[in-house]
RNA sequence: GGGCGUGUGGCCUAGUCAGGAUAUGGCACUUGCCUCCUAAGCAAGUGGUCGUGGGUUCGAAUCCCACCACGCCCGCCA
């Protein structure tokens, strides 16, 4: 079984080249093959050969076109460069019965031996998920699907800051505070209330401050009764914040929490470990390393690992997780707001002190901001995730209604559950992570174009074609058309795509094809008809419609968008 | 001031890591297409000094240098 029906191709051009270049330039005669090239499948730019060997780039392309007598590949030479395709009408047969034999595993070619933790979301537990961190969510939830399904031993984890500032901000004012008038059930909802009004406190009245540094004084030394209140609490938010995630389709297959290292105590530990360094300094009780700066003061920053009363800060216990994950995995991949770039210089070059070689990945993502400019909970200036699911799954009933007069209202209501999600979640993983954005309503719940739905529209009118066909099988299948080829070469890529997206982690090239593929299954499905094709062409034909569902089933679960059978 | 990142048609964007041919899609706009497998679609068209200026190269959106604009960071916060 062939997993990867380019891969044969790609294999027989680097054959033959290598071959030709050194029977007829000499051993040490090369040329790099690109893939894939803007005018074939794979070219080769005879440029920097035609320096050497005296003969014009054209020519050089033109001598090793000529000489090739295999017959899986075409050759031509056009302005220096020696052009590949491969043989597109194999490449097609070969395509759709790889597709249809390797079933939802097509496009799995990772061995999976290492095991990798992806840490994403860890929202702090003080409120609810808005959309500046729902894109920690979503990449990181498209970047482990994408993972899982190019074969790797992947595990998603979630950081449960239930030992910071925040939280035990949100606890005193819990203990503290009168309830809430709001009536909101929803616990991180109803309990940022808490947070917002003890932070405010906290900036104008110094006994209420001094609690809450007491109250962290206590968490930091592991006191069990204030770890248990805020235990409770942070559970309580984090219920909250797991609904929402589960609303968009993120489930994390692990919740670490930042207190159990305290108690543990792997952040004392570390402490120790980082005070024997013959870097550590001391500055009237707290303890720093310097990170960058040559010599003097120039340029020098202080990672500071200890408070001058001894407690510890964030990025320390983040050292102590850190090597708890190493102990729990191979490799290590971090989703980060692009704000916490300072503090993880900080975290790996203590990793790099402690536990010489191993240092995690990062995938840093940029701020969602709004028209308006930054979000901000105080000035109440932020889009909550709960809010633009539901009115994304409001704006796609009316779609739906507009369009389909012949369904049950729950029906109705089950396709634009489907369809305002996918839009949601395309919309924020279709751009580079390091891309800003600014978000619009418009944009995030677009329907058309380079959307989700149009990608969902694509697969559903691939499954009513297939529904309406009745019975069928696919014995030996053939293309001819160039709009059936066309589409075979693009189920051909899906494994090298999934290959590219796990090693570059650049999970918008996801998007970017699953986009490509429905786009050209519309050109198939306006230019060649299926059901009403001659017998033995209509039977390929459904193959090939039943091949690119698979893939673009495949493409939308990678990430984390349903298929519907209808829309 | 220092560090990191981004800059591609009116708007959003791919390509940048591993330099290569006429710069990728989408939105908007103009024009066709539902007696035909779902028009959330298809076909065609208008629109680009790839931030600016140098450099390297046979060849630069891509590499190097400088500058400009924007974002993030520069706490014994997280």
């Amino acid at each position: 079984m062939n997993m990867d029906p380019m891969e044969r191709y790609v294999a027989e051009a680097r054959e033959y080249i290598n071959a030709r270049l050194a029977s007829d330039y000499g051993k040490d005669a090369r040329l790099e093959l690109e893939i894939p090239a803007a005018r074939a499948d794979f070219a080769c730019p005879c440029f920097i050969l035609a320096r050497k060997s005296g003969k014009t780039p054209q020519q050089i392309a033109d001598g090793l076109a000529a000489g090739y007598a295999g017959s899986g590949l075409k050759m031509w030479a056009e302005n220096g460069y020696l052009n590949i395709n491969a043989d597109p009408v194999s490449l097609a047969a070969e395509t759709v019965t790889a597709i249809r034999t390797s079933g939802d595993d097509y496009g799995k070619t990772a061995e999976g031996r290492e095991k990798i933790i992806v840490e994403h979301t860890s929202i702090n537990p003080n409120g609810p998920i808005h959309i500046g961190r729902a894109r920690n969510a979503l990449i990181g939830d498209t970047l482990v699907r994408c993972f899982r399904h190019a074969g790797l031993n992947v595990e998603s984890e979630y950081y449960v800051d239930d030992a910071g500032k925040q939280v035990t901000m949100l606890v005193w004012g819990v203990q503290h505070l009168e309830a809430p008038t709001t009536g909101i059930i929803k616990p991180d909802r109803k309990l940022v209330d808490y947070y917002i009004r003890a932070s405010e406190l906290a900036g104008k009245d110094e006994k209420c401050a001094a609690e809450i540094q007491e109250m962290q004084r206590r968490l930091d030394q592991g006191d069990p009764e204030i770890v248990r209140s805020v235990r409770m609490i942070a559970d309580d938010v984090l219920e909250g914040i797991k609904e929402s995630l589960s609303n968009i389709n993120v489930r994390l297959d692990r919740y670490s929490y930042e207190s159990d290292l305290i108690l543990n105590g792997k952040v004392a530990g570390v402490i120790d470990k980082l005070k024997k360094l013959p870097e550590a300094k001391e500055d009237g009780g707290a303890w720093y390393i310097p990170i960058g700066g040559k010599d003097g003061e120039d340029g020098e920053d202080r990672f500071y690992f200890t408070r001058t009363d001894g407690t510890s800060l964030y990025t320390t216990r983040d050292v102590a997780y850190h090597i708890d994950k190493f102990s729990r995995a191979d490799r290590l991949v971090d989703v980060l707001g692009e704000d916490q770039k300072l503090g993880i210089r900080f975290l790996s070059a203590a990793l790099k002190l402690l536990e010489t070689g191993r240092e995690p990945d990062f995938l840093f993502y940029s701020f969602v901001t709004l028209p308006a400019g930054k979000m901000s909970t105080r000035a109440g200036s932020f889009v909550l995730l709960d809010d633009i699911l539901e009115e994304g799954k409001r704006r796609a009933k009316e779609e739906v209604l507009k369009r389909r007069s012949d369904i049950s209202d729950a029906e109705a209501t089950a396709i634009a559950s489907v369809v305002g999600l996918g839009a949601l979640r395309y919309n924020i993983v279709r751009l580079q992570a390091e891309k800003k954005v600014v978000f619009r309503w418009e944009e995030a719940l677009n329907f058309e174009g380079n959307s989700a739905p149009f990608v969902q529209y694509a697969h559903a009118r691939a499954c009513s074609i297939l529904e309406k066909a009745g019975p069928w099988s696919a014995g030996s299948v053939a293309y001819r058309e160039e709009a059936e080829l066309a589409l075979c070469k693009q189920l051909a890529l899906f494994p090298s795509i999934l290959r590219d997206v796990s090693r570059s982690m650049a999970v918008h090239r996801m998007a970017v094809y699953s986009h490509e593929l429905a786009s050209l299954f519309n050109q198939f499905y306006r230019l060649v008809s299926v059901l009403k094709a001659a017998e033995g062409v209509r039977t390929s034909r459904l193959a090939l419609v039943d091949a690119t569902r698979q893939v673009l089933r495949i493409s939308l679960d990678c990430l984390g968008i349903e298929a519907p059978r209808s829309m």
